[in-house]
DNA sequence: TTGAAAGCGCTAACAC
DNA sequence: GTGTTAGCGCTTTCAA
């Protein structure tokens, strides 16, 4: 026992064999007889060596790791993706390197700086704003091939994402075709760059011709049911409140519902509420809640797969490319006819699940 | 511009001086001097030099990173830990390697190989079991600090976990003292060796005499509200059902709910039911969701300070330390006085928030 | 088939 | 103060 972790030398002094003999033995090399082959293996076995992959990314100029960057994980679904592009990586033999950017652009490109340092040979991100992304388009330069997870598409990065647009216009369409003309929304992603959600909200109005209230539109940056809560008071104290609220995740439809509940207001009866996301638990409110599903396993599969052929490609002049994932609306009860349109609607419907 | 990346050699290429000036240069050693370090920066800067830290971490023998091994990602609480973790190792300088086991010892022990063959300078782990611990321990003898996330304490590795015990022990005594007597219980925890709460739950009845009907325990694999609500069913097939459950996990407590709801039964007036883990929604379910609450910023915060510590100690040979952190009863509207103690209690409770 | 030598990009020991 | 040399553990020529 020369040495805690065994290295190649000393399986080679053990065994009478160099080095190199030793490397080759061990990555099954067809050059070492099956003899020597087996003496070597014996010998590692004996040793319990383990190979560093430190060493052998030095000289091979690959590390066979991927950096995964998230805004935070408040979202279960930015997590649902997280877990299940690190297994699709695992699977190909490549480790994650994890790291969160807390919504904040300085945490972000210093994350990204950490993953290049440490060589990954690649980086999936979901951006902390959907529209700044030059520091990220500058690792084009370096090499390292990126896959958006989320972002407007053309900015010559490759992207895998959902058509959050499309997604919003399908909720506001559907309220409206119930009844609604008053319709808010309550959006977290403008401070982000995203105005993916917003522009599908005022797209199914401009169809409609139903004019833009600026005053239907607030910005809450995060994600937590307090947020959906305080912006549901503050379009309440409007002088014409909505008939229904759009959140643009589940976490703020769950907190309108509360302040619904908590202010004597039935939903779906006096008020709709709908979310964004199909998280586990939207299916578990009073009422079910009405919302946007795509599917994050997709999203993370696609995602590592363009990444592994950009990281394997050969050629490292692949034009960018976007992937756009279609949502679906998941109608369950949180939604209904306004009270306005069917005055003696049944009253089963409010407490029904 | 001779490489894309540009190395100390190029630097050193540029500037005129040595390598070795330039990489003490660019670590601010006060061996050299003011103009030189000068020269050589605006050099780095010029040619947009980043350290190679895989070739650092050869030779220094450390890479200054933690793996992270958690056994899924369906439970907030686990993700949570996981980011407060990660932003604490970054800000130590310590990248975060992350890997799932899915709740299975074979991929936790190729996660844990893959980490050690990356020469990680630390591991911090929730295990797939709680008492098969041996391949963890085993670390040890490789000189790879870990500090275990949860588990039994005493395996002779380091342990920062809660009390989960005294957790399920506070439920059932609440429940008890309110007046039940048939009480529930839905576990996740026994397959994997985790028999903490189990052992609360049948401590507390023991203090009260009241004996332990099998039947009661139900063992439900995994975490979601369609567990709970299957278990639920079950418990209220038997011949004598409970009058209130305790759920292991919030998840379970939100089917149990449900299956309240879908049959009749009102919570809290002819069912209590409880959770476990206080995540985000217990506090918005109907009616609000008794839970045990305990901090998963003071788990993360504490384990990675152990695990640092042990990283950075000359000795090697600290004997391990279990730190464990006391949860709290959080007591909101889904357990009240059962029904056959109080047959005329007022029906409101049972709808308020 | 196996071995010797060079080198990946960096740091560290020792000269000068 | 700065340069020279060696070496981290591995792979990769190139010889033999």
């Amino acid at each position: 026992m020369t040495h805690i972790r065994p290295r190649l030398k000393d399986i080679a002094a053990a065994t009478g064999f160099s080095t190199n003999t030793v490397s080759l033995a061990l990555r099954s090399s067809p050059l070492v007889t099956g003899p020597t082959r087996s003496i070597i293996l014996k010998a590692a076995e004996e040793l319990r060596y383990r190979p560093n992959v430190i060493a052998k990314s030095l000289v091979q100029r690959q590390t066979r790791s991927v950096g995964l960057i998230l805004t935070n994980i408040a979202n279960p679904i930015l997590v649902q993706t997280a877990q299940i592009a690190e297994t699709a990586l695992a699977e190909h033999g490549y480790i994650t390197l994890f790291a969160t950017s807390r919504q904040n652009m300085a945490h972000e490109m210093r994350a990204i700086e950490a993953f290049c340092q440490r060589q990954v040979d690649g980086i999936l991100i979901y951006p902390s704003n959907h529209t700044k992304l030059d520091h990220i388009a500058a690792l084009r330069q370096l090499q390292i091939p990126v896959v958006l997870l989320a972002a407007e598409t053309g900015a010559g990065i490759d992207v895998v994402s959902w058509r959050e647009r499309l997604g919003a216009f399908l909720v506001i369409d559907h309220l409206i075709e119930l009844g609604h003309r008053r319709i808010g929304m309550v959006d977290s992603g403008k401070p982000e760059g995203n105005t993916e959600k917003l522009d599908g909200y005022e797209q199914a109005l401009s169809k409609w011709n139903i004019p833009i209230d600026p005053e239907l539109e607030r910005l809450k940056r995060g994600y937590s049911p307090a947020l959906g809560s305080n912006a549901m008071a503050e379009l309440m104290a409007l002088p014409d409140p909505p008939t229904a609220v759009f959140g643009s995740n589940d976490a703020f439809a769950v907190g309108m519902l509360d302040w619904c509940h908590r202010n004597g207001l039935r939903v779906p009866r006096d008020m709709s509420i709908v979310g964004f996301d199909n998280t586990e638990f939207s299916a578990y409110t009073t009422p079910p809640l009405t919302t946007v599903a795509y599917d994050p396993a997709a999203l993370a599969e696609k995602a590592v797969e363009r990444l592994l052929f950009l990281i394997e490609a050969t050629d490292k002049d692949i034009p960018p490319m976007s992937q756009l994932i279609e949502p679906g609306l998941i109608m369950r009860q949180s939604t209904a006819v306004p009270k306005s349109r069917l005055p003696l609607r049944s009253p089963d419907l409010a407490s029904s699940r």
